[in-house]
DNA sequence: GCCAACGTTGGC
DNA sequence: GCCAACGTTGGC
């Protein structure tokens, strides 16, 4: 089992962590992500067991709010193809898919969410894909120290969730 | 293959 | 809600 860290990013008002811990096994499918960068993440990088921060965009405070781990590694999106989705690519098919999904189970809800603002007063967090600026991947890794600071950040005992 | 125009993301 | 930064598209 790898040791590969991630974060993803999702819009609350579209999917929060809330809608996920209500989901059946509290997995979903992480589809959608028309990006290419986040794709090869999504296919190449991300192996099951690793851990996935998750972390609300776009709200007053943005924050990181929980921790789950892939639970299936990259699979063709279908969503692509989909007539209904909301992210449809034409060029897409099953034959040869162009965009990737993991699934994704919850396993924490941060009691104290990790937000952005006191990441970027964090001088050991600088260097984070996160925090750079004009920064629009919504699928990233994140070292293995930094996300011991998160995790430590949101009160989580180190040795509860690691491995 | 350049680059202007466009649509989207996401912090503020 | 604003707008800077970004990725993609398409004309040339």
């Amino acid at each position: 089992m790898s040791e590969n860290c991630w974060l993803v990013k999702s819009e609350p008002d579209t999917f929060s962590i809330q809608d996920l811990a209500l989901r059946p096994n509290q997995t979903e499918g992480w589809d959608g992500v028309r990006n290419y960068q986040a794709r090869n993440f999504l296919r190449d990088g991300m192996k099951k067991g690793d851990p996935v921060l998750f972390y609300h965009s776009r709200i007053k405070k943005p924050a990181i709010v929980g921790l789950c781990s892939v639970v299936r590694e990259g699979y063709p999106d279908a969503s692509a193809w989909h007539r209904d989705s909301a992210h449809p690519d034409p060029k897409s098919t099953p034959e040869n898919p162009i965009w990737y999904q993991v699934d994704l189970c919850l396993k924490i809800i941060f009691q104290s969410p990790v937000l952005l603002e006191n990441l970027r007063k964090d001088p050991q967090m600088q260097e984070m894909i996160l925090l750079k600026k004009g920064n629009r991947l919504s699928v990233m890794p994140v070292s293995t120290a930094h996300y011991r600071l998160i995790m430590e950040m949101a009160e989580i005992p180190i040795n509860s969730e690691l491995a």
